[in-house]
DNA sequence: GACTATGTGTCATAGACTGACAGAATGTCA
DNA sequence: TGACATTCTGTCAGTCTATGACACATAGTC
């Protein structure tokens, strides 16, 4: 028994106007001085509502729903291309180059949204924690695909630990990154750096 | 002008009071049905005052007041270590000979306290995160310890993304112990195994 | 003993979040 | 089209964390 449409097309313009509003509040009042009645008002509905739809004030942010599909894409791609990479590479080189093909790509889409909330997001310290913790969610992929590289088992302490430590430090460079002032074309050159000196400080 | 002294054995008094209270609570009802009134009961004092002495519920599980020596002692006791090692052993093999020193001292203190700080903590997804943060807020210096063995600043990207990498394996170390019984014994024994895995995976 | 600094309780309030209920809109089906 | 169920929404009440303001008591100083 299909439901109609015209009201999932209600429930997807009503997210879509709670979190444009949501997010123009933030930008310019901050994320604390911003409150979910505010927001509410803003988009014309009453606060109850924005729970309905948000599971938390922050969740605006963390927008796990178009994000959906992007989000298990980003890891599928990721997992793809490193398994893609010849094998007589490094671990450490092949993560090089796929991150100078992919992580690119990720801020250049959704007419810059992403980047919208990424910079309310490190602009407060309490939110900055979730979204490392979102990034590092991507763990057990990336810990799969070097299992696979390494020919052990992704369950092993071995590769989800070094997938963690990648992670971290994918994630240092990010910070960096947009502290510096967040330009495409810097990306790629702070990647190198921290691999120069990744790859000597293993060695 | 030296203020008096009951007034701060006093202070610390109460400060401890409200400490195991809160600890007791949590550990028997679960952090989040424990609220802060039921903390100041059962420690005799009003809620108000026990915003006195943390900022917040949750930073009575991550008590920067004895740990403030302990703090910056842990951090100072590895950087000193790591400078220490010999010159001829590659980075990673003197963090883990560091770690299999120091880090097993790291829960042999405090009666186990921390044990139980630690054992809370982990049950609450909210709370990991912080604990990781709190974790991660010796990056600098870690990375200090790490230009000065590779010969570079310690504000360069290189030894920054190199910290965090480390310190986000032994975050993972630490969970993986934690998750398989906690027994002191076996921490130098999964350190090992995440640091072969990474040796070999940055080869 | 007078004076000051500090700690505490009480009261009031803001803000995030949740449950319960009623009414309105949307969907299905005869 | 009209009866019926489903879903969405607002309102209201309430909990919990956290903070500011005030008054009172106690500890420290001279």
């Amino acid at each position: 028994m299909p439901m109609g449409r015209l009201r999932d097309r209600q429930r997807v313009e009503t997210r879509a106007v709670i979190l444009e509003a949501a997010l123009d509040l933030m930008e310019t009042k901050g994320y604390e001085h911003t409150t979910v009645e505010d927001i509410a008002a803003a988009s014309g509905v009453s606060s109850r509502t924005f729970f309905r739809y948000f599971e938390s004030k922050a969740d605006v942010l963390f927008d796990k729903h178009d994000s959906d599909a992007d989000h298990d894409d980003k890891s599928q791609a990721m997992t793809a291309a490193l398994a893609n990479r010849p094998a007589s590479e490094s671990t450490i080189e092949a993560l090089r180059a796929v991150l100078h093909d992919k992580l690119g790509e990720l801020f250049d889409h959704d007419d810059g949204f992403k980047l919208r909330q990424l910079r309310v997001v490190l602009a407060e310290p309490s939110l900055r924690l979730l979204a490392r913790e979102g990034f590092h969610e991507h763990g057990p992929q990336l810990a799969a695909a070097f299992a696979q590289r390494l020919h052990t088992t992704p369950d092993d302490l071995g590769p989800r630990v070094l997938a963690a430590a990648f992670q971290e430090a994918i994630w240092v460079i990010l910070e960096r990154w947009s502290a510096s002032g967040g330009e495409l074309d810097r990306l790629p050159v702070l990647i190198d750096e921290a691999f120069a000196t990744m790859a000597t400080g293993f060695r």
